[in-house]
DNA sequence: CAGTATCCTGGACGATACTG
DNA sequence: CAGTATCGTCCAGGATACTG
């Protein structure tokens, strides 16, 4: 496992997604962002991630991407981006256009 | 959920690693190549992917990768060289260089 | 060989109550 | 508010036996 053990784990993405904008992101707010997902898992994804040195948290400001962190949005850009496409493609049209990087990723616009 | 629900299956990312090549490959050629998944799950994977529009079941050649499938080969690059540089930098040293990308991918070298 | 049908188990996740 | 502890559920995946 790797990667994928990370990022394929449930809100994983959806965290980097809410602090893409580089702000510091405090844990409540985290969790209200992201539907109410209990607070428990929150807390297992945001150590997760910052074990992998790719948020932190800083002294007062809650949690924000590292340099690393920054850095793995980009190079997720081009699978969002065929994600975009694909699900044009692919996907039922019904529902309000949704995310087709993560469900629960409003995704990049 | 969207793509990371078929590509963060187990083994998901491996059969399309498998067929880079663009080489159609048999069932149990790629049931070999990916440490005996069961057929069970092995199957299901085929279906999705093949659902998705990712690969395809050849007449006589097993199954390849189709157009848009090469196309998300190529947009996981970027990701897949983030992975590699980050498990330098995060992961134990320990055990044979794995898989940056996933556990059971060789990765691309 | 290609694919399907069952059964079983571990662990991810959700809910909740709790502590500092 | 931030985070931990506990408990129950559910389902993906593994094993296996089977069919065409």
């Amino acid at each position: 496992m790797a990667l994928l053990d990370l990022l394929g784990r449930r809100w994983a993405l959806r965290v980097l997604w809410e602090l893409r904008s580089g702000q510091g992101c405090r844990f409540r707010e985290l969790q209200a962002r992201c539907a109410e997902v209990s607070s428990s898992v929150l807390n297992d994804r945001l150590r997760e991630l910052r074990a992998a040195g790719i948020i932190a948290a800083q002294p007062g400001s809650g949690y924000a991407l590292t340099p690393e962190g920054v850095r793995l949005l980009t190079a997720l850009e081009p699978l969002d981006g065929w994600a975009k496409r694909w699900a044009r493609r692919t996907a039922v049209p019904r529902l309000t256009a949704g995310a087709p990087l993560h469900s629960d990723t409003p995704s990049p616009e």
